[in-house]
DNA sequence: AGTAGATCTCGGACGC
DNA sequence: TGCGTCCGAGATCTAC
């Protein structure tokens, strides 16, 4: 499930790729994965013609800089990018294609049919969702401790669950706010704001580590991920918890636990993160 | 206003 | 082999 480092990884990868490109033609095989224009000729028409200037993300969104608009693009559970040769063969998980006038072809495949993609005028995409209620980038200078102690002191939400909500901070999925609460020492359980001034400081350098060094080794492989080049992460053996569950601590040896919080499959160390 | 829970998006795994 | 059911993750909607 791509997260903060897995988007950024694939949108490196297709700047490399596909910045510079024209769009001569686009298939969209199943409909319901653009959501705007809701009709998939209006999508067609109007991004035949223009051209790919930068890629960029916005929480666990990418963005393709058009010529007038901006294309944002949700990967979900299992969506992936692919550039190909126009001829060459696809699966039926493909389900969305860009032709370029040089006759490469990029292709989003996504088994899950999760995948959102939303065109907007260029510089109208952040007023409207699903960019619109984003909270702060985890990786920039404006995430400090200070803001990451102002969000978590005014909510009684598990903590976990606070950091999963993308109105607060952005980038942060499954995998690694369990990585990252494992690293601050905190159990998933504990209720925000309940965290001390120091657990806050803790929290606030492992989002920050946990992150960033998973963007450094290209994301993780968690359900067979690939990223735009075909090659695969390096951050899973990092793992401390996530899908380790009865598996020995790394830190300290205990077993390592699973339950569900909020919703969510939830691994954690019980002798490294006290309540 | 904040929050919990429901809803929606699906294919694949699973049990019978 | 086929069918019904559950699962998963994230964004968004609904109700309290």
């Amino acid at each position: 499930m791509p997260e903060l480092p897995e988007v950024e990884t694939v949108r490196r990868t297709l700047q490399n790729l596909v910045v510079g490109k024209k769009i001569a033609d686009v298939k969209v095989h199943w409909p319901k994965i653009v959501k705007l224009p809701d009709d998939t000729e209006e999508f067609r028409m109007r991004l035949v013609g223009q051209t790919i200037h930068d890629i960029q993300r916005r929480g666990k969104f990418l963005k393709f800089i058009l010529d007038f608009d901006v294309l944002v693009s949700h990967l979900r559970m299992e969506g992936r990018y692919v550039l190909a040769d126009q001829t060459d063969d696809y699966d039926k998980h493909t389900h969305v294609f860009f032709t370029f006038t040089d006759g490469t072809e990029l292709r989003y495949r996504d088994v899950r049919k999760f995948g959102t993609m939303h065109v907007f005028p260029r510089g109208e995409e952040e007023k409207h969702l699903p960019l619109s209620q984003l909270g702060f980038e985890p990786l920039s200078d404006e995430f400090t401790a200070e803001i990451l102690a102002e969000k978590v002191r005014k909510t009684k939400r598990k903590i976990k669950v606070a950091l999963l909500d993308q109105t607060h901070i952005v980038g942060l999925g499954n995998i690694y706010v369990d990585e990252a609460l494992f690293k601050a020492k905190i159990h998933p359980e504990k209720i925000a704001d309940q965290l001390s001034e120091e657990e806050i400081s803790l929290l606030h350098k492992a989002i920050i580590g946990t992150l960033s060094e998973a963007v450094e080794q290209g994301g993780s492989t968690i359900r067979s991920y690939v990223n735009g080049q075909g090659q695969m992460g390096m951050f899973q053996q990092s793992l401390y918890v996530y899908g380790r569950n009865k598996e020995a601590c790394r830190i300290c040896g205990s077993e390592i636990e699973k339950n569900v919080v909020g919703g969510r499959g939830t691994h954690y160390c019980p002798d490294c993160q006290k309540r």
